[in-house]
DNA sequence: AACCCAAATTAGACAAGCCTAATTTAGTGG
DNA sequence: CCACTAAATTAGGCTTGTCTAATTTGGGTT
């Protein structure tokens, strides 16, 4: 209601600069054109001229050789671009596990460019994943950490652990090696050591991807496959790790349309 | 392995045509300058000299008057933040239930800069929650739906529906008006019509966030807290419509260090 | 062969952001 | 009161990324 109305109007580095003032406020009670520039790491010239482009957008008041005020407009969007930048960090690290570092590293991006949309989206489902009672984060934890420690272990994992917790359906999952040639599928789990399973994602199979068999080598050995319009060879180690969804796709232009439904 | 190595070195306009020209060889074989510049909407000019630069860092070819080509590291590039797009709207829309449209101009900022790191986790999250056989999107939808159609019922949430579904314990949380002043807590959940909602999400009351209760008015109802530094005021509906989770913080630097162990 | 047109290129301008180097200003100490 | 210093400002330069306007090029028409 008695919002801001200048989100998306200045520029990302003019946001940066006003939530910089804003946290110096908070910290020292001023801001001072070099505090700015040390904080940023930019020389003191640009601060100026940048502190111009604010004021002429009415977002801070700045005196000549005085210090650095924001105005309530300011103020107001400095809160909002800092809330965001909090809150996606939070949700990084607990929800997605992201550590701290490049949670805040990553956060300082997002901030700029969320939708409002994205992000009341993404508030509600931070309130329902830490509120619903169902302990979501813990099995993500183990789930997380038992591909994050799967090096060295047997392959195509098989554990109690594995079968019983994370959903026993997917103990008879279709894989990737079940297709006949010509026919698709939907990736659903890569179920495979850290190191298989990065190579894969680094190649594109991702989940919710449609994946379609187009050759299997006479020794059943190099593995065609086509992927999101071109075509990628896989050892069979690689491809058996390939969990499929159920739910073939009915036409590969709905695809994301019928996402889970 | 055999990956890109320009990440983070080619800026966020020039990944942008990678991207389209990547695409638009896959739809008409070949890509001109015409379609580039229609595509992106804008000047033929602009094309011309962002493919220069591309040229410059080896990503295109493009012989004077021809079509413009990739070369292999620029179809691995612009493969690469394709494919962190597709992945991120299937992510906003499957998981977060963000409208297809929104997603899709979101994921167009967020493919730039995402880290690898959150990437992944990102991925290994959507394969957790789609694949581990506790239907949490049909939860979250009824969560969701619950919320934004509370508009115009009875307000601070009683239904059975609520109290049964989303963990029984919330039932009985404390609330904001709970606290004495000088009490904090950390925000939980907001149990309101999504009008009230909405405006203590603009305000700043975000799911774990810690709020401390300062002053409550003779009669009860403007309630002032302290929230990240600064102060707000509540009438009392938006305050008992703040439950807090349990565990209360130790100290207020360990924030998001303790987050859910 | 001369002409025309669409695509591509070049030239030149502009804003945002950054820089370095030189200058101005204000406060502090001798 | 003068000198020194730290902070702030100005001047001028650079890159990226956009634009408009003018020009070149090459393939098809008459």
């Amino acid at each position: 209601m008695a919002e801001v109305n200048k989100v998306g109007v200045i520029s990302e580095s003019l946001e940066d600069y006003l939530e910089t003032i804003y946290l110096l406020i908070q910290k020292q009670r001023f801001a001072r054109m070099k505090d700015i520039a040390d904080d940023r790491n930019v020389s003191m010239a640009s601060v100026n001229s940048a502190m111009k482009r604010l004021a002429k957008e009415g977002l801070v008041e700045h005196a000549s050789r005085g210090i650095v005020l924001l105005t309530n407009e300011g103020e107001n969007l400095a809160r909002m671009v800092l809330r965001r930048h909090e809150f996606v960090r939070d949700f990084l690290v607990s929800v997605l596990r992201v550590p701290e570092a490049i949670a805040e590293k990553d956060a300082c991006s997002f901030e700029h460019f969320m939708s409002p949309e994205t992000f009341h989206r993404m508030v509600t489902f931070f309130e329902f994943i830490t509120t619903c009672g169902m302990d979501i984060q813990t099995h993500f934890d183990d789930y997380r950490k038992h591909y994050d420690n799967l090096e060295a272990r047997d392959n195509p994992c098989n554990h109690m652990h594995c079968r019983n917790r994370f959903g026993a359906h997917w103990a008879h999952a279709r894989r990737l090696t079940d297709l006949k040639p010509g026919e698709s599928g939907i990736v659903g789990r890569i179920r495979a050591s850290h190191r298989i399973r990065q190579r894969l994602i680094d190649m594109g199979v991702l989940p919710h991807v449609e994946v379609t068999l187009l050759r299997v080598a006479p020794l059943g050995d190099p593995i065609e496959i086509k992927l999101r319009g071109y075509n990628l060879s896989l050892r069979k180690d690689e491809a058996s790790a390939i969990l499929l969804h159920d739910d073939t796709p009915e036409s590969p232009e709905t695809d994301t349309e019928s996402a889970h439904e």
